[in-house]
RNA sequence: GGCGUCGUGGCCGAGUGGCUAGGCUGGGCUCUGCAAAAGCUCCUACAGCGGUUCGAAUCCGCUCGAUGCCUCCA
Protein backbone atom coordinates (compact mmCIF):
# COMPACT_ATOMS: atom_id res chain seq x y z
CA UNK A 1 0.00 0.00 0.00
CA UNK A 2 1.28 3.57 -1.37
CA UNK A 3 2.45 5.00 2.09
CA UNK A 4 0.23 8.23 1.52
CA UNK A 5 -2.53 5.98 2.47
CA UNK A 6 -1.44 6.29 5.89
CA UNK A 7 0.22 9.06 6.14
CA UNK A 8 -1.56 13.00 7.12
CA UNK A 9 0.21 14.87 4.69
CA UNK A 10 -0.42 19.20 6.23
CA UNK A 11 0.55 21.28 4.45
CA UNK A 12 0.96 25.30 4.98
CA UNK A 13 -0.83 27.45 2.37
CA UNK A 14 -0.08 30.82 1.79
CA UNK A 15 -3.53 31.50 0.31
CA UNK A 16 -5.55 30.36 3.59
CA UNK A 17 -2.11 31.50 6.26
CA UNK A 18 -2.79 28.03 7.95
CA UNK A 19 -1.67 24.21 7.91
CA UNK A 20 -3.71 22.05 5.62
CA UNK A 21 -4.35 18.67 5.44
CA UNK A 22 -3.33 18.43 1.56
CA UNK A 23 -5.56 16.14 -0.95
CA UNK A 24 -4.58 16.28 -4.29
CA UNK A 25 -7.03 16.69 -7.14
CA UNK A 26 -6.37 13.17 -8.24
CA UNK A 27 -5.72 10.31 -5.84
CA UNK A 28 -2.15 8.88 -5.66
CA UNK A 29 -0.96 12.25 -8.44
CA UNK A 30 0.14 15.73 -7.53
CA UNK A 31 1.13 18.19 -10.29
CA UNK A 32 3.48 20.95 -8.78
CA UNK A 33 5.05 23.74 -10.02
CA UNK A 34 7.76 26.32 -9.34
CA UNK A 35 8.91 29.33 -10.65
CA UNK A 36 12.04 28.69 -11.79
CA UNK A 37 14.91 31.22 -12.64
CA UNK A 38 15.77 34.17 -14.83
CA UNK A 39 18.39 33.23 -16.84
CA UNK A 40 20.43 36.48 -17.51
CA UNK A 41 22.97 35.80 -14.55
CA UNK A 42 24.35 33.50 -11.97
CA UNK A 43 21.86 31.63 -9.80
CA UNK A 44 21.33 33.55 -6.61
CA UNK A 45 22.31 31.91 -3.86
CA UNK A 46 18.49 32.72 -1.91
CA UNK A 47 16.80 31.23 -5.68
CA UNK A 48 19.10 28.08 -4.83
CA UNK A 49 17.36 27.81 -0.97
CA UNK A 50 14.19 28.58 -2.57
CA UNK A 51 14.16 25.55 -5.38
CA UNK A 52 16.02 23.46 -2.56
CA UNK A 53 13.06 23.44 -0.31
CA UNK A 54 10.55 22.40 -3.10
CA UNK A 55 13.48 19.84 -4.07
CA UNK A 56 12.86 18.00 -0.45
CA UNK A 57 9.15 18.21 -0.82
CA UNK A 58 9.36 16.74 -4.27
CA UNK A 59 11.17 13.75 -2.76
CA UNK A 60 8.88 13.76 0.03
CA UNK A 61 6.27 13.54 -2.30
CA UNK A 62 7.61 10.60 -4.14
CA UNK A 63 8.56 8.84 -1.46
CA UNK A 64 4.99 9.02 -0.24
CA UNK A 65 3.94 7.03 -3.32
CA UNK A 66 2.77 10.03 -5.36
CA UNK A 67 2.94 10.12 -8.68
CA UNK A 68 4.35 14.08 -8.98
CA UNK A 69 4.63 15.72 -11.98
CA UNK A 70 6.89 18.33 -11.40
CA UNK A 71 7.22 21.60 -13.16
CA UNK A 72 9.88 24.10 -13.16
CA UNK A 73 10.49 26.86 -15.76
CA UNK A 74 13.66 28.53 -17.14
CA UNK A 75 12.54 32.41 -17.69
CA UNK A 76 14.49 33.62 -20.76
CA UNK A 77 12.23 36.09 -21.65
CA UNK A 78 9.32 38.40 -20.72
CA UNK A 79 11.01 39.63 -17.37
CA UNK A 80 11.83 43.02 -17.37
CA UNK A 81 13.85 45.71 -16.40
CA UNK A 82 13.17 48.55 -13.53
CA UNK A 83 11.80 50.82 -16.51
CA UNK A 84 9.29 48.26 -17.74
CA UNK A 85 10.62 48.05 -21.20
CA UNK A 86 13.52 46.05 -21.63
CA UNK A 87 13.76 42.68 -21.52
CA UNK A 88 15.90 41.43 -18.66
CA UNK A 89 17.83 39.11 -21.10
CA UNK A 90 17.68 41.35 -24.00
CA UNK A 91 19.50 44.04 -21.74
CA UNK A 92 22.23 41.65 -20.52
CA UNK A 93 22.98 40.13 -24.63
CA UNK A 94 23.20 44.07 -25.08
CA UNK A 95 25.77 45.02 -22.42
CA UNK A 96 27.74 41.78 -23.14
CA UNK A 97 27.72 42.15 -27.03
CA UNK A 98 26.27 38.54 -27.31
CA UNK A 99 23.01 36.94 -28.60
CA UNK A 100 20.31 36.69 -26.23
CA UNK A 101 20.16 32.83 -26.78
CA UNK A 102 24.05 33.14 -25.91
CA UNK A 103 23.20 34.62 -22.51
CA UNK A 104 20.41 31.79 -21.82
CA UNK A 105 22.49 29.20 -22.30
CA UNK A 106 25.23 30.61 -20.45
CA UNK A 107 23.02 31.06 -17.08
CA UNK A 108 20.77 27.37 -17.86
CA UNK A 109 23.80 25.98 -17.76
CA UNK A 110 25.31 27.73 -14.49
CA UNK A 111 21.75 26.95 -12.92
CA UNK A 112 22.47 23.19 -13.47
CA UNK A 113 25.85 22.34 -12.36
CA UNK A 114 24.88 24.05 -9.33
CA UNK A 115 21.50 22.14 -9.06
CA UNK A 116 23.34 19.17 -9.97
CA UNK A 117 26.90 19.88 -7.35
CA UNK A 118 23.69 20.12 -5.01
CA UNK A 119 22.21 17.00 -6.08
CA UNK A 120 18.70 18.06 -6.82
CA UNK A 121 16.91 15.85 -9.20
CA UNK A 122 15.38 17.04 -12.38
CA UNK A 123 12.13 17.86 -12.12
CA UNK A 124 9.65 15.96 -14.67
CA UNK A 125 9.12 19.27 -17.03
CA UNK A 126 11.70 22.47 -17.10
CA UNK A 127 9.87 24.11 -19.86
CA UNK A 128 10.85 27.65 -21.17
CA UNK A 129 9.08 30.88 -22.02
CA UNK A 130 10.11 31.52 -25.49
CA UNK A 131 9.34 27.71 -26.07
CA UNK A 132 5.72 29.07 -25.31
CA UNK A 133 4.89 31.82 -27.30
CA UNK A 134 1.97 30.25 -28.93
CA UNK A 135 0.43 29.38 -25.84
CA UNK A 136 0.66 32.85 -24.30
CA UNK A 137 -0.73 34.60 -27.41
CA UNK A 138 -3.44 31.95 -26.88
CA UNK A 139 -4.23 32.77 -23.35
CA UNK A 140 -3.94 37.19 -24.10
CA UNK A 141 -6.35 36.29 -27.39
CA UNK A 142 -8.50 34.82 -24.92
CA UNK A 143 -8.44 37.73 -21.73
CA UNK A 144 -9.11 40.41 -24.66
CA UNK A 145 -12.24 39.08 -25.68
CA UNK A 146 -13.33 38.82 -21.90
CA UNK A 147 -12.66 41.98 -21.79
CA UNK A 148 -10.73 41.97 -18.91
CA UNK A 149 -7.19 43.25 -21.23
CA UNK A 150 -6.94 46.47 -23.60
CA UNK A 151 -4.47 47.01 -26.37
CA UNK A 152 -2.47 50.21 -26.77
CA UNK A 153 -0.15 51.17 -29.27
CA UNK A 154 0.77 47.53 -30.26
CA UNK A 155 0.94 46.27 -26.23
CA UNK A 156 -1.53 44.64 -24.31
CA UNK A 157 -2.54 45.41 -20.98
CA UNK A 158 -4.21 43.48 -17.94
CA UNK A 159 -7.10 45.73 -16.63
CA UNK A 160 -6.49 45.48 -12.98
CA UNK A 161 -9.07 47.31 -12.15
CA UNK A 162 -12.12 46.06 -13.90
CA UNK A 163 -11.12 42.51 -13.00
CA UNK A 164 -11.15 43.61 -9.25
CA UNK A 165 -15.04 44.75 -9.59
CA UNK A 166 -15.83 40.94 -9.77
CA UNK A 167 -12.94 39.01 -8.60
CA UNK A 168 -10.41 39.99 -5.28
CA UNK A 169 -7.61 41.82 -6.86
CA UNK A 170 -5.17 41.05 -3.78
CA UNK A 171 -6.63 37.83 -2.59
CA UNK A 172 -3.04 35.48 -1.29
CA UNK A 173 -0.81 39.01 -0.90
CA UNK A 174 -4.03 41.09 1.11
CA UNK A 175 -3.29 43.84 -0.54
CA UNK A 176 -6.60 46.11 -1.73
CA UNK A 177 -6.14 47.78 -4.82
CA UNK A 178 -7.28 51.06 -3.72
CA UNK A 179 -4.46 51.62 -1.62
CA UNK A 180 -2.09 49.91 -4.44
CA UNK A 181 -3.11 53.43 -6.27
CA UNK A 182 -3.21 56.05 -3.52
CA UNK A 183 0.87 54.60 -3.02
CA UNK A 184 1.31 54.86 -7.01
CA UNK A 185 0.01 57.98 -7.42
CA UNK A 186 3.23 59.75 -6.87
CA UNK A 187 4.70 57.50 -10.00
CA UNK A 188 5.46 59.10 -13.09
CA UNK A 189 2.44 59.52 -15.55
CA UNK A 190 4.86 58.12 -18.45
CA UNK A 191 3.02 54.95 -18.45
CA UNK A 192 0.40 54.37 -21.37
CA UNK A 193 -0.89 52.11 -19.18
CA UNK A 194 -4.26 53.11 -17.57
CA UNK A 195 -3.63 52.61 -14.18
CA UNK A 196 -0.30 52.13 -12.92
CA UNK A 197 -1.03 48.69 -11.55
CA UNK A 198 -2.47 47.43 -14.68
CA UNK A 199 0.26 44.66 -15.53
CA UNK A 200 1.41 43.86 -19.29
CA UNK A 201 0.63 40.82 -21.43
CA UNK A 202 2.32 41.68 -24.37
CA UNK A 203 5.29 44.27 -24.53
CA UNK A 204 5.92 45.92 -28.33
CA UNK A 205 9.60 45.54 -28.97
CA UNK A 206 11.18 48.51 -30.41
CA UNK A 207 13.28 48.55 -32.96
CA UNK A 208 17.03 47.94 -31.29
CA UNK A 209 15.20 45.10 -29.42
CA UNK A 210 16.17 41.56 -30.46
CA UNK A 211 14.12 39.11 -28.85
CA UNK A 212 11.02 39.61 -30.90
CA UNK A 213 7.96 37.35 -31.77
CA UNK A 214 4.88 37.74 -34.22
CA UNK A 215 1.58 38.24 -33.21
CA UNK A 216 -1.78 40.22 -33.37
CA UNK A 217 -0.79 43.30 -31.45
CA UNK A 218 2.77 43.82 -32.79
CA UNK A 219 6.40 41.94 -33.26
CA UNK A 220 6.94 42.15 -29.46
CA UNK A 221 6.83 39.62 -26.74
CA UNK A 222 5.38 38.10 -23.96
CA UNK A 223 4.81 39.80 -20.13
CA UNK A 224 6.56 37.84 -17.41
CA UNK A 225 3.59 37.14 -15.63
CA UNK A 226 2.04 34.91 -18.23
CA UNK A 227 4.23 32.41 -18.90
CA UNK A 228 3.55 30.52 -15.75
CA UNK A 229 -0.24 30.32 -16.34
CA UNK A 230 0.54 29.29 -19.54
CA UNK A 231 2.71 26.64 -18.65
CA UNK A 232 1.24 25.54 -15.79
CA UNK A 233 -2.47 25.31 -17.51
CA UNK A 234 -0.57 23.53 -20.46
CA UNK A 235 1.27 20.68 -18.50
CA UNK A 236 -0.50 20.55 -14.91
CA UNK A 237 -4.50 21.46 -16.21
CA UNK A 238 -6.67 24.29 -15.34
CA UNK A 239 -6.20 23.31 -11.23
CA UNK A 240 -3.55 21.75 -9.93
CA UNK A 241 -2.04 21.00 -6.45
CA UNK A 242 0.89 22.77 -5.61
CA UNK A 243 2.53 26.30 -6.48
CA UNK A 244 5.66 27.28 -5.16
CA UNK A 245 8.12 29.92 -5.40
CA UNK A 246 10.01 32.43 -3.66
CA UNK A 247 8.40 35.09 -0.84
CA UNK A 248 8.68 37.66 -2.83
CA UNK A 249 6.97 35.99 -5.87
CA UNK A 250 3.95 36.54 -3.98
CA UNK A 251 3.10 39.75 -5.35
CA UNK A 252 2.88 40.58 -8.07
CA UNK A 253 3.95 37.76 -9.69
CA UNK A 254 1.77 35.25 -8.38
CA UNK A 255 -1.01 37.61 -8.33
CA UNK A 256 -1.17 38.48 -11.42
CA UNK A 257 -1.15 34.57 -12.30
CA UNK A 258 -4.44 34.12 -9.93
CA UNK A 259 -5.98 37.31 -12.34
CA UNK A 260 -4.97 35.41 -15.55
CA UNK A 261 -6.28 31.75 -15.08
CA UNK A 262 -9.46 33.43 -13.14
CA UNK A 263 -10.16 34.78 -16.18
CA UNK A 264 -8.59 32.58 -18.82
CA UNK A 265 -10.22 29.17 -16.98
CA UNK A 266 -12.91 31.05 -14.57
CA UNK A 267 -11.06 28.78 -12.05
CA UNK A 268 -8.57 29.75 -9.44
CA UNK A 269 -5.40 27.26 -10.56
CA UNK A 270 -3.98 26.46 -7.34
CA UNK A 271 -5.34 24.62 -4.25
CA UNK A 272 -2.13 24.83 -2.31
CA UNK A 273 0.33 28.25 -2.63
CA UNK A 274 3.87 27.60 -0.73
CA UNK A 275 6.62 29.98 -0.32
CA UNK A 276 9.72 29.71 0.72
CA UNK A 277 11.13 32.32 3.21
CA UNK A 278 14.65 34.62 3.28
CA UNK A 279 18.00 33.75 2.79
CA UNK A 280 20.11 36.39 4.58
CA UNK A 281 23.84 36.62 4.41
CA UNK A 282 25.45 37.92 8.31
CA UNK A 283 22.53 38.82 9.03
CA UNK A 284 21.99 41.31 6.12
CA UNK A 285 19.96 41.41 2.99
CA UNK A 286 22.09 40.02 -0.08
CA UNK A 287 22.99 42.64 -2.30
CA UNK A 288 25.73 42.83 -4.86
CA UNK A 289 26.21 46.48 -4.69
CA UNK A 290 27.61 46.70 -1.26
CA UNK A 291 29.58 43.52 -1.48
CA UNK A 292 26.91 41.28 1.02
CA UNK A 293 27.06 38.59 -1.65
CA UNK A 294 28.25 35.35 -2.56
CA UNK A 295 27.69 32.96 -5.23
CA UNK A 296 26.67 29.87 -4.97
CA UNK A 297 29.71 27.91 -6.60
CA UNK A 298 32.15 30.15 -4.49
CA UNK A 299 31.08 28.29 -1.06
CA UNK A 300 32.35 25.08 -2.35
CA UNK A 301 35.61 26.93 -3.64
CA UNK A 302 36.23 28.76 -0.91
CA UNK A 303 37.09 31.72 -2.74
CA UNK A 304 34.70 34.81 -1.30
CA UNK A 305 35.22 36.74 0.96
CA UNK A 306 32.00 35.84 3.39
CA UNK A 307 33.30 32.26 4.78
CA UNK A 308 36.37 31.43 6.72
CA UNK A 309 36.37 27.53 4.53
CA UNK A 310 35.20 26.31 2.03
CA UNK A 311 31.65 24.20 2.36
CA UNK A 312 30.87 21.15 0.55
CA UNK A 313 27.47 20.74 -1.26
CA UNK A 314 26.14 18.42 1.14
CA UNK A 315 27.25 20.06 4.41
CA UNK A 316 25.31 23.45 2.29
CA UNK A 317 22.44 21.15 2.03
CA UNK A 318 22.15 20.21 5.72
CA UNK A 319 22.83 23.67 6.62
CA UNK A 320 19.59 24.72 4.86
CA UNK A 321 17.52 21.81 6.34
CA UNK A 322 18.16 22.93 9.85
CA UNK A 323 15.95 25.05 9.45
CA UNK A 324 11.91 25.01 8.57
CA UNK A 325 11.34 26.13 4.43
CA UNK A 326 9.00 29.28 5.77
CA UNK A 327 11.95 30.85 7.68
CA UNK A 328 14.25 33.58 6.99
CA UNK A 329 17.72 31.82 7.10
CA UNK A 330 20.75 33.64 8.44
CA UNK A 331 23.64 32.11 5.69
CA UNK A 332 26.71 32.93 7.84
CA UNK A 333 30.29 30.74 8.64
CA UNK A 334 29.87 30.09 12.01
CA UNK A 335 26.42 28.49 11.40
CA UNK A 336 27.39 26.61 8.18
CA UNK A 337 30.90 25.12 10.35
CA UNK A 338 27.90 23.76 13.38
CA UNK A 339 26.17 22.07 10.48
CA UNK A 340 29.18 20.52 8.50
CA UNK A 341 29.83 18.81 12.23
CA UNK A 342 26.60 17.47 12.68
CA UNK A 343 26.67 16.75 9.38
CA UNK A 344 29.87 14.55 9.60
CA UNK A 345 28.55 12.92 13.05
CA UNK A 346 25.60 11.76 10.95
CA UNK A 347 27.35 10.15 8.24
CA UNK A 348 29.95 8.66 10.42
CA UNK A 349 27.21 7.17 12.56
CA UNK A 350 25.79 5.71 9.10
CA UNK A 351 29.06 4.34 7.98
CA UNK A 352 29.32 2.55 11.32
CA UNK A 353 25.43 0.70 10.90
CA UNK A 354 27.62 -2.38 9.89
CA UNK A 355 28.85 -2.89 12.94
CA UNK A 356 25.85 -3.25 14.95
CA UNK A 357 25.53 -7.20 15.75
CA UNK A 358 22.26 -8.44 15.80
CA UNK A 359 20.47 -9.71 19.25
CA UNK A 360 17.29 -11.87 20.77
CA UNK A 361 15.93 -8.50 22.14
CA UNK A 362 15.40 -5.15 20.92
CA UNK A 363 15.88 -2.38 23.74
CA UNK A 364 14.53 0.87 21.64
CA UNK A 365 11.24 1.04 19.83
CA UNK A 366 12.10 1.16 15.99
CA UNK A 367 8.75 1.97 15.03
CA UNK A 368 8.22 4.80 17.89
CA UNK A 369 11.02 6.92 15.96
CA UNK A 370 10.02 5.54 12.94
CA UNK A 371 7.08 7.19 13.55
CA UNK A 372 8.40 10.42 14.84
CA UNK A 373 10.52 11.00 11.63
CA UNK A 374 7.19 10.41 9.21
CA UNK A 375 5.43 12.72 11.72
CA UNK A 376 7.97 15.35 11.62
CA UNK A 377 8.21 15.58 7.08
CA UNK A 378 4.05 15.02 7.59
CA UNK A 379 3.62 18.32 9.33
CA UNK A 380 4.67 20.87 6.75
CA UNK A 381 7.98 19.39 5.48
CA UNK A 382 9.34 19.79 9.50
CA UNK A 383 12.82 19.31 8.00
CA UNK A 384 14.61 20.51 11.72
CA UNK A 385 12.64 18.35 13.62
CA UNK A 386 13.50 15.47 10.80
CA UNK A 387 17.40 16.17 11.80
CA UNK A 388 16.73 16.32 15.11
CA UNK A 389 15.45 12.72 15.24
CA UNK A 390 18.01 11.22 13.12
CA UNK A 391 21.01 12.80 15.47
CA UNK A 392 18.73 10.75 18.26
CA UNK A 393 19.39 7.74 15.56
CA UNK A 394 22.92 8.86 16.08
CA UNK A 395 22.60 8.13 19.39
CA UNK A 396 21.28 4.94 18.78
CA UNK A 397 23.80 3.34 16.55
CA UNK A 398 26.56 4.52 19.36
CA UNK A 399 24.98 2.74 22.03
CA UNK A 400 24.24 -0.08 20.04
CA UNK A 401 27.63 -0.38 18.58
CA UNK A 402 28.85 -0.67 22.07
CA UNK A 403 26.19 -2.86 23.58
CA UNK A 404 24.50 -0.73 25.43
CA UNK A 405 21.28 -1.38 23.64
CA UNK A 406 20.27 -4.08 21.37
CA UNK A 407 18.03 -4.59 18.09
CA UNK A 408 16.44 -8.10 16.98
CA UNK A 409 17.38 -8.56 12.93
CA UNK A 410 14.09 -7.45 12.11
CA UNK A 411 14.28 -3.82 13.66
CA UNK A 412 17.67 -3.82 12.64
CA UNK A 413 16.91 -3.66 9.29
CA UNK A 414 14.34 -1.28 9.20
CA UNK A 415 16.41 0.84 11.19
CA UNK A 416 19.18 0.85 8.78
CA UNK A 417 17.17 1.33 5.53
CA UNK A 418 14.59 4.21 7.62
CA UNK A 419 17.83 6.05 8.54
CA UNK A 420 18.76 5.56 4.70
CA UNK A 421 15.95 6.44 3.34
CA UNK A 422 15.85 9.57 4.88
CA UNK A 423 18.93 11.03 4.85
CA UNK A 424 19.76 9.85 1.18
CA UNK A 425 16.57 9.64 -0.51
CA UNK A 426 14.39 11.95 1.13
CA UNK A 427 16.82 15.03 2.73
CA UNK A 428 19.04 14.47 -0.60
CA UNK A 429 22.21 14.24 1.24
CA UNK A 430 25.86 12.46 -0.46
CA UNK A 431 28.33 10.38 1.86
CA UNK A 432 30.80 12.65 1.07
CA UNK A 433 33.00 11.11 3.90
CA UNK A 434 32.96 7.48 1.88
CA UNK A 435 33.66 8.50 -0.93
CA UNK A 436 36.73 10.02 0.21
CA UNK A 437 38.23 7.04 2.13
CA UNK A 438 38.56 4.57 -0.46
CA UNK A 439 39.59 1.05 -0.21
CA UNK A 440 43.07 1.10 -0.40
CA UNK A 441 43.60 3.95 1.68
CA UNK A 442 41.59 1.93 4.31
CA UNK A 443 43.94 -0.95 3.89
CA UNK A 444 46.52 0.49 4.98
CA UNK A 445 45.26 2.49 7.80
CA UNK A 446 44.38 -0.44 8.93
CA UNK A 447 47.70 -1.68 8.71
CA UNK A 448 49.15 1.00 10.81
CA UNK A 449 46.26 0.62 13.41
CA UNK A 450 47.83 -3.10 13.72
CA UNK A 451 50.80 -1.79 14.25
CA UNK A 452 49.84 0.97 17.00
CA UNK A 453 47.83 -1.97 19.02
CA UNK A 454 51.04 -3.91 18.88
CA UNK A 455 53.29 -1.12 20.26
CA UNK A 456 50.42 0.27 23.01
CA UNK A 457 50.26 -3.73 24.09
CA UNK A 458 54.08 -3.38 24.92
CA UNK A 459 52.88 0.24 26.04
CA UNK A 460 55.35 2.17 23.56
CA UNK A 461 53.72 5.20 23.88
CA UNK A 462 55.96 7.16 22.02
CA UNK A 463 55.60 4.83 19.10
CA UNK A 464 52.21 4.48 19.52
CA UNK A 465 51.53 8.82 19.63
CA UNK A 466 53.64 9.17 16.69
CA UNK A 467 51.64 6.99 14.37
CA UNK A 468 48.49 8.69 15.96
CA UNK A 469 49.73 11.89 15.31
CA UNK A 470 50.98 11.45 11.73
CA UNK A 471 48.12 10.09 10.69
CA UNK A 472 45.84 13.25 12.26
CA UNK A 473 48.62 15.73 10.45
CA UNK A 474 47.03 13.73 7.39
CA UNK A 475 43.54 14.01 8.27
CA UNK A 476 42.95 10.72 9.42
CA UNK A 477 41.34 10.53 12.80
CA UNK A 478 41.92 7.36 15.06
CA UNK A 479 38.99 6.61 17.31
CA UNK A 480 40.13 3.87 19.81
CA UNK A 481 36.82 2.18 21.15
CA UNK A 482 35.96 -0.92 23.56
CA UNK A 483 35.77 -2.71 20.37
CA UNK A 484 38.94 -1.73 19.19
CA UNK A 485 40.22 0.97 17.33
CA UNK A 486 38.59 3.13 14.10
CA UNK A 487 39.30 5.96 12.01
CA UNK A 488 37.61 8.50 10.20
CA UNK A 489 39.05 10.61 6.90
CA UNK A 490 37.78 14.42 7.29
C1' G B 1 3.20 54.93 4.43
C1' G B 2 0.42 50.18 2.85
C1' C B 3 0.43 44.74 2.73
C1' G B 4 3.16 40.41 4.56
C1' U B 5 6.83 37.36 7.39
C1' C B 6 9.38 37.34 11.85
C1' G B 7 12.04 38.55 16.79
C1' U B 8 13.55 31.85 21.29
C1' G B 9 19.41 30.27 25.77
C1' G B 10 26.91 32.01 24.10
C1' C B 11 25.60 30.89 18.54
C1' C B 12 22.18 28.37 14.93
C1' G B 13 17.47 26.81 15.03
C1' A B 14 12.31 23.47 16.44
C1' G B 15 8.09 24.30 19.25
C1' U B 16 0.80 27.67 18.64
C1' G B 17 -2.06 27.41 25.66
C1' G B 18 0.16 23.33 30.67
C1' C B 19 4.38 17.68 29.46
C1' U B 20 9.81 23.24 28.07
C1' A B 21 13.37 19.50 20.33
C1' G B 22 18.01 19.07 18.10
C1' G B 23 22.90 20.85 16.44
C1' C B 24 27.38 23.83 17.52
C1' U B 25 30.31 26.05 21.57
C1' G B 26 31.86 25.91 26.89
C1' G B 27 32.13 23.30 32.01
C1' G B 28 31.90 18.52 34.90
C1' C B 29 31.92 13.12 35.16
C1' U B 30 32.61 7.94 33.03
C1' C B 31 35.70 5.23 29.72
C1' U B 32 41.04 5.62 28.22
C1' G B 33 48.30 4.78 29.20
C1' C B 34 47.25 9.90 27.53
C1' A B 35 44.22 12.18 23.98
C1' A B 36 40.34 11.80 20.53
C1' A B 37 35.75 9.37 19.87
C1' A B 38 31.55 7.74 22.60
C1' G B 39 28.11 7.88 26.87
C1' C B 40 26.06 10.68 31.05
C1' U B 41 25.47 15.60 32.83
C1' C B 42 25.41 21.15 33.65
C1' C B 43 24.76 26.32 31.84
C1' U B 44 17.32 26.64 30.60
C1' A B 45 15.74 30.98 26.85
C1' C B 46 11.42 32.85 24.68
C1' A B 47 12.39 41.58 22.15
C1' G B 48 9.65 45.17 25.63
C1' C B 49 5.05 46.68 28.01
C1' G B 50 0.01 45.65 28.94
C1' G B 51 -4.29 42.19 28.55
C1' U B 52 -7.17 37.29 28.27
C1' U B 53 -6.60 32.63 31.22
C1' C B 54 -6.38 28.48 36.90
C1' G B 55 -2.03 28.55 33.55
C1' A B 56 1.24 31.82 27.67
C1' A B 57 7.25 31.52 24.27
C1' U B 58 2.45 29.90 22.27
C1' C B 59 -3.90 33.93 22.07
C1' C B 60 -5.07 39.63 21.86
C1' G B 61 -3.30 44.90 21.85
C1' C B 62 0.55 48.47 21.65
C1' U B 63 5.85 49.73 21.27
C1' C B 64 10.69 48.71 19.42
C1' G B 65 13.71 46.01 15.91
C1' A B 66 14.75 42.82 11.51
C1' U B 67 13.34 41.32 6.73
C1' G B 68 10.23 40.95 2.06
C1' C B 69 6.91 43.07 -1.56
C1' C B 70 4.72 47.65 -3.15
C1' U B 71 10.03 50.34 -7.04
C1' C B 72 15.75 46.75 -10.64
C1' C B 73 18.24 43.09 -7.29
C1' A B 74 15.36 35.62 -5.53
Amino acid sequence: MELFKTNQLKIYNSLSKSKEIFKPVLEGNVGMYVCGPTVYSNVHLGNVRTFMSFDLIFRYLKHLGYKVRYVRNITDAGHLTDDDSEDKISTKARLEKIEPMEVVQKYTVDFHTILQKLNFLPPSIEPTATGHIIEQIEIIKDILAKGMAYEINGSVYFDVLKYNETENYGILSGRNVEDTIENTRSLDGQSEKKNPQDFALWKKADESHIMRWPSPWSDGFPGWHLECSAMSTKYLGKTFDIHGGGMDLKFPHHECEIAQSNVNNHVHPVNYWMHANMLILNGQKMSKSTGNYILPNEIFTGENKILNKPFSPSATRFFMFQANYRSILDFTSAGLEASEKGYLKLIEAINKLDKIEVAATSTIDIKAWKQKCYDAMNDDFNSPVLIAQLFEAVKYVNLLIEKKETLTAEDLEEFKSTIHMFVFEVLGLQNEVKQNSTDKISGVVEMLINMRKDARDNKDWALSDKIRDELSSLGIQLKDGKEGTTFSVN
